[in-house]
DNA sequence: TCTGGGGTCCTGGTTCGC
DNA sequence: TCTGGCGAACCAGGACCC
């Protein structure tokens, strides 16, 4: 297995057993840290912070200078900058995150057609189809790195493993910037020391769950009778956790590119006590989606309303649709009458958050669409959903509807 | 310390049709 | 006509992930 680098990290140092290891996961390390570095050279080897800057901003990303200051990713801005007062704060630049992470995703391409993103800055490949063209798991590992490293500039950390979820484990163990391979009969051995947290779908709650029960490594729950998993988690979570211990993961890489929803929310710098100007948010993010949803050309059967008030409590509302729809004046008046449905009690609303689920392609339902400028759209909006709430901030443009038309023969 | 935004998935309760 | 069982769909809430 790896060996210890003196950092903490775990690295494939020389020649492993990789005969039944298919599976890679990727890493772009600190990815949205490390892009800001390759784009402005003068901040490289200081403290930088990607992340809002607004009163409630978070750390979306920090570099490894910074995490040394105690700066994590999800960790309030104010309490960031305290522990590292000196930091480059930037403000998140998703295009240009999402450039770079196209250049990696095509390297990645040339190496196997079995690539599942994860996010925008992770995948995992099977390469099981590659080693005749390719080599091996471990030597084809080694070359994405270099090849990422001289096309994009930007490090990244791999994971091969026989399982998907073993090979994400790998690779965070691996980081920063490392390469390890488990052999297929050392992974039990690799996984016991880890923390419970390190399963996939263990997060803070379950993991105080279950350490109250005297299970607090993977190891504990590999030694576990299954009928006291299942009396603690539940049948389908008991055995689901328990295969994820022993590094049994029977996924396969799936083209997962069809989306389930599309949403919007936003937590507002100062709670919002005015019905008119909650309302206006509501229907500025549902117009988004609604445009998200055309643009995407995507039907949704579901809209749900998501509000937030001042104690943190957390409410949703939904309906569904008898006919899937992506046309703004639907989506945005169900939206605002699921919205007036939540009982606030005087409450002040910190967060308000409108998606569409349960999408369908339009393809599914047998029809094309073309673009049509639809400028009545917005008055119609304005006249029959928003008008009484001073609805003025929409730009028509984004109101571009299509029309239906007959799909050939 | 005081908690973003965009997602996926699961669970349990309710409703409804057969 | 009433009743119960059952499954599917819907709805709401919540945990979790990056």
């Amino acid at each position: 297995m790896g060996k210890q680098d003196g950092s903490g990290r775990l690295v494939t140092l020389g020649d492993v057993d990789d005969s039944a290891t298919p599976f890679l996961h990727l890493d772009m390390d600190a990815f949205f840290a490390s892009v800001e570095e390759l784009d402005v050279p003068s901040i490289v080897g200081k403290p930088v912070i990607v992340g809002g800057t607004a009163g409630r901003g978070v750390v979306s990303a920090a570099n490894y200078v910074a995490r040394t200051f105690g700066v994590n990713s999800a960790m309030p801005m104010s309490l960031a900058l305290q522990r590292c007062p000196n930091a480059i704060v930037r403000k998140p630049r998703f295009d240009r995150y999402s450039e770079i992470s196209d250049k990696v995703f095509a390297i990645l391409h040339d190496f196997t057609p079995k690539v599942q993103p994860l996010s925008i800055d992770e995948a995992f490949l099977d390469v099981s189809g590659a080693r005749a063209l390719l080599g091996r798991p471990l030597d084809i590992a080694k070359a994405i790195r270099e090849r990422v490293r001289v096309e994009v500039g930007l490090a990244a950390s791999i994971g091969v493993a026989s399982s998907m979820f073993v090979a994400k484990v790998a690779g965070s163990r691996a980081k920063p910037d490392g390469l390890l391979v488990v052999p297929a009969g050392d992974t039990v051995d690799f996984l016991a020391p880890l923390p419970i947290t390190a399963l996939w779908g263990v997060g803070a709650v379950t993991a105080k769950r279950l350490n109250s029960f005297g299970l607090s490594t993977v190891g504990d729950m590999q030694r576990s009778e299954m009928d006291s998993l299942v009396s603690i988690l539940g049948d389908r979570m008991a055995h689901h956790l328990h295969s994820l211990a022993m590094g049994i993961d029977e996924r396969t890489i799936e083209d997962r590119s069809n989306e389930r929803s599309i949403g919007r929310s936003n937590t507002f710098t100062t709670d919002l006590t005015d019905v008119a100007e909650m309302h206006r948010e509501v229907l500025r993010m549902a117009t988004d989606v609604a445009a998200r949803a055309r643009t995407r050309n995507f039907l949704a059967h579901t809209v749900t309303v998501t509000v937030r008030l001042d104690d943190w409590s957390t409410v949703t509302r939904s309906h569904t649709f008898t006919d899937p729809t992506h046309a703004t004046k639907p989506v945005a008046a169900e939206a605002v009458r699921l919205f007036d449905r939540v009982e606030r009690h005087g409450h002040p609303v910190r967060l308000i958050g409108v998606r569409l689920e349960n999408l369908v392609g339009e393809g599914d339902l047998g029809l094309l669409w073309e673009d049509e400028d639809d400028g009545h759209d917005i008055d119609d909006i304005v006249d029959a959903v928003a008008g009484r709430y001073g609805f003025g901030t929409v730009q028509p443009a984004s109101l571009v509807r299509k029309r239906r038309i007959p799909k050939p023969d």
